[in-house]
DNA sequence: GACCGACTGTACAGACCGTTCTGGTAATGT
DNA sequence: ACATTACCAGAACGGTCTGTACAGTCGGTC
């Protein structure tokens, strides 16, 4: 285990990765090279092929590092915020519009990083397993909730998410948050059995 | 004016923009490099140059291009299959739907250039008459289909037809079609006034 | 003191990028 | 007959890209 002096220093691969996070989201994997990366970071090249094997490496590991972030986001403002988990389905959308307000919003990482990509690249893997995490959130939040169709309600909220993020990026509107809400309460009320009735 | 000869020729502007279209939309305006789109068109590199000034000329003229394209297959298909501005309304995402058939749909054209270009770039101008056109598309039809707040509707109908282009994408799954008209109509009868009455 | 792993800094190869230039062909309008 | 226009094939240019090579520094450990 590394001492904990005054010295202390960030150790080259977190720094690769925050610069790489940063440069990436703002402006496209494929435009940041891997130069500006390792100016940001103050880190030498060569680390970054050591630690990450190719620039492909360092994407992937963007991805993922990205994934757990908002993940872990996600999972804790909700244990916090919400009781019921009817309440907890409609806060993902208000946790999501905490991503709409930070500084630099550019939509969702997947979607920019997938634009970018022919089919068959390693980040449609990645992104597969995203979707996948998406998706059972709102299926396993829906059927704590009692929906009648868990299947169905995740997969309209799901509709919902993509196009809070996609809108609040390209009209630069984070308002859309509360508009994603407002249309996911509809949609949860119709697919919630006495999902209206106040309490019991 | 050219006259048309048994040799007559498609004209090398067309076959810069078919080509370019169809390898910007497949891979990304970064990742394809203007050598492969002149030798898929059989053009010359200077006459790419002469007509359309740059590359960047020729990423502008194929998004206005998509973007005319989606416009004429939307109101050309409304028109002709729709009667009652309610129905055309809906109708939207029926002819959305027309376009995740396609193949290789990859999404929206525009959301893919957005997320390869840094701020200030000269696709965001074209961007932002893109979502005008179709914000305004709702908003008129809104409008005639009597809405308490066609505003209001235009919003939310914007951001459904965001999420199911993108849900399509990514998740490969062209019938997403049929469920965000299914959301839309809900949004819609919640909208105007007698929504729900069968006719009068 | 010898050793080691983590890291630095620079220089360079090879490919590919957008752009321009040269030089040429074929048809059109006057 | 001549100038113009529209286009083609390909070479050349300067720049940037990923990835590699190599020599060297520093803080700890035996």
């Amino acid at each position: 285990m590394p001492t904990a002096s005054a010295t202390e220093q960030i150790p080259a691969r977190e720094r690769l990765l925050t610069a790489a996070g940063e440069l990436f989201y703002a402006e496209g994997v494929h435009t940041v090279g891997v130069d500006r990366i390792v100016a940001r970071a103050n880190v030498a090249k060569a680390t970054l092929y050591t630690l990450f094997g190719s620039k492909d490496g360092l994407v992937r590991a963007y991805l993922t590092a990205r994934h757990e972030r908002v993940r872990e986001l996600m999972i804790r403002e909700l244990a916090a915020r919400y009781e019921t988990a009817r309440a907890r389905l409609l806060g993902v959308f208000e946790v999501q519009g905490l991503l709409f307000d930070e500084p630099g919003f550019r939509g969702c990482a997947f979607v920019g990083a997938n634009a970018e990509v022919a089919d068959g690249s390693s980040v449609q893997e990645l992104t597969e397993t995203y979707r996948a995490w998406l998706r059972s959130l709102f299926h396993d939040l829906a059927n704590e909730a009692g929906a009648a169709d868990p299947e169905a309600l995740a997969g309209q909220l799901v509709l919902v998410y993509d196009g809070a993020g996609i809108s609040a990026w390209m009209d630069r509107n984070p308002g859309t948050a509360t508009l994603a809400t407002a249309i996911a309460g509809m949609l949860i009320d119709a697919a919630i059995p006495d999902g209206k009735e106040a309490s019991r």
